[in-house]
RNA sequence: GGGGGCGUGGUGUAGUGGCUAACAUGCGGCCCUGUCAAGGCCGAGAUCGCGGGUUCGAACCCCGUCGCUCCCGCCA
């Protein structure tokens, strides 16, 4: 049966060959194309022109691969080829042969024809394969993104956020979860309104959204048990520093009947473990090559420390907290305590536990008089995440609203949620790009995200 | 918002009171039958962020200004 679907397939393919346009083959297949002529397009990485011999690399987003033309066969040829830029946006007609004296994968492309889809200028505004010591600073790349994100380390970097993206969804599938997609124009400041955008909207003013958070714990109220959402969130916070956006995407969980906010933080440390798994599989060898480590999986559970452990370690080796920070951390203790954590356990994660209520938010269920059920997640010494569980009972949440000053008009609707059958739950909300930047050791977050959005950054 | 640092060819750097401002990379030209992050030779390209001051003389010292950057605050 099969050889006879392998004979009317070939003849059907080779039909096909002759009468319909070819079609593209990806670099990184071209080993299965052996004696074959493909169409391949792509960017011209470099231009080796000699006198008798021309030698094109190209580049996909699978790989490269060198194209040989003997200037002889067709000198008109040749002549354009010379004329070529690299970078340029090329589409090649060839034979593939195999050659173990090439050192790009053995393969090379004789060249058959050639076209030019677009021809980059020249000079280029920077050269994004040359010497590691010449690439531009930050904030010039920024301003070149697109050329940027040509860079190999690039490429990587958003398929791995692709795949951890999917890897949080399927996590959140396999246990019950269903994705959520809140509004981001606000009618109202809701909690702090220090940190809110404000924009005119028709007759009167809306605000950006800063998070999800009401808006998770209504689908709570709102008896869906579990939910997720990743989405962007916007802070109008002039921040310059190298772990800070206006804007970024966030991803939020918030699920309901826990028993405390061990459940939230076990249910994450449980995902975050899933997520590097998934990645791990499908890029650990590109990041090997790419960043030069090996990408570790963290073993569950993470280390836990109440805040006053924290201070404990904190004076144990050594580290002068300010005076105002008695119930907090600053970012130079999360890094000792990271470094601690890493040293003691060897685990890269540590949630932080039992903060004071003073320096959490209204809606954070208190735990005795001046604790609360909370958590901050700490990666590679930053924080990553902030979670809890909520406060459900409405008489008590009315109180510690109050008790921070709130006036509850403002936030009626959401006080709400909690009149008719709201069951106890707890969540967290974690910042994609930082983890990203933890994840693949990277020293400013401006790097692992596609576009930066900052006080002084709208453009591109 | 507070504090520190940095602005030199397209890019990355060197030069810290007396140079026609140096090097690498990229760019242009020429040479080279097979290169492979190719190589060799030649060439173009910077009034040293901007404005003022000190000095016989400023890329270099001082003041101001703009831009960038890092740290703190705030947070994810």
């Amino acid at each position: 049966m099969s050889l006879r679907y392998t004979l009317i397939d070939s003849i059907l393919l080779f039909l096909f060959k002759e009468t319909q346009k070819m079609e593209r083959t990806l670099i990184g297949e071209l080993r299965s194309h052996l004696e074959e002529t493909v169409l391949i397009k792509g960017w011209l990485h470099v231009l080796r022109d000699q006198k008798k011999i021309q030698f094109l690399v190209l580049r996909d987003r699978t790989g490269m691969v060198q194209i040989t033309h003997w200037k002889p066969n067709n000198q008109e040829l040749a002549d354009l080829i010379s004329t070529f830029t690299t970078e340029s946006a090329l589409t090649v007609v060839g034979k593939v042969s195999d050659n173990p004296s090439v050192k790009l994968g053995g393969l090379e492309i004789q060249l058959e024809s050639i076209s030019v889809e677009n021809l980059a200028e020249t000079p280029l505004p920077f050269e994004p394969f040359g010497d590691k010591d010449n690439l531009p600073a930050l904030d010039f790349r920024l301003d070149w993104r697109y050329m940027d994100l040509r860079r190999t380390e690039n490429l990587l970097l958003f398929r791995v956020q692709t795949t951890m993206e999917m890897a949080l969804r399927e996590f959140w599938i396999e246990n019950g979860f269903m994705e959520m997609h809140s509004p981001k124009l606000m009618g109202s400041p809701s909690e702090s309104g220090a940190e809110l955008f404000e924009l005119a909207y028709f007759d009167t003013k809306a605000y950006l959204a800063q998070s999800p958070q009401f808006y998770k714990q209504m689908a709570m109220a709102g008896g869906f048990e579990r939910v997720f959402e990743i989405g962007p969130v916007f802070r109008a916070d002039p921040s310059f520093t190298s772990r800070h956006m206006t804007e970024f995407t966030s991803v939020d969980m918030e699920m309901s009947w826990v028993e405390s906010e061990e459940d939230v933080m076990s249910n994450q440390e449980r995902m975050l473990q899933y997520a590097y798994k998934r990645v791990k599989e499908l890029h650990g060898e590109e990041i090997k090559i790419v960043f030069g480590f090996e990408l570790e999986v963290p073993q569950v559970p993470f280390p836990r420390i109440t805040m006053s452990e924290a201070h404990q370690i904190l004076k144990e080796v050594g580290y002068q907290l300010p005076p105002d920070k008695k119930n907090d951390l600053d970012p130079g203790a999360e890094r000792v305590l990271g470094e601690t954590i890493k040293q003691r356990t060897g685990c890269d994660f540590v949630f932080i536990t039992e903060w004071s209520f003073a320096v959490r938010p209204f809606y954070h269920m208190k735990k005795g008089e001046k604790l609360t059920r909370s958590f901050d997640l700490i990666a590679g010494g930053l924080e990553i995440t902030t979670g809890a569980q909520r406060e459900h009972r409405y008489e008590v949440l009315l109180a510690q609203a109050k008790e921070k000053g709130l006036s509850p008009d403002n936030i009626q609707f959401y006080l709400d949620f909690f009149r008719y059958g709201c069951p106890p739950h707890g969540g967290y909300g974690m910042g994609l790009s930082r983890l990203l930047m933890v994840m693949l050791k990277l020293p400013n977050i401006r790097e692992t995200v596609y576009l930066f959005r900052g006080p002084n950054r709208l453009q591109p």
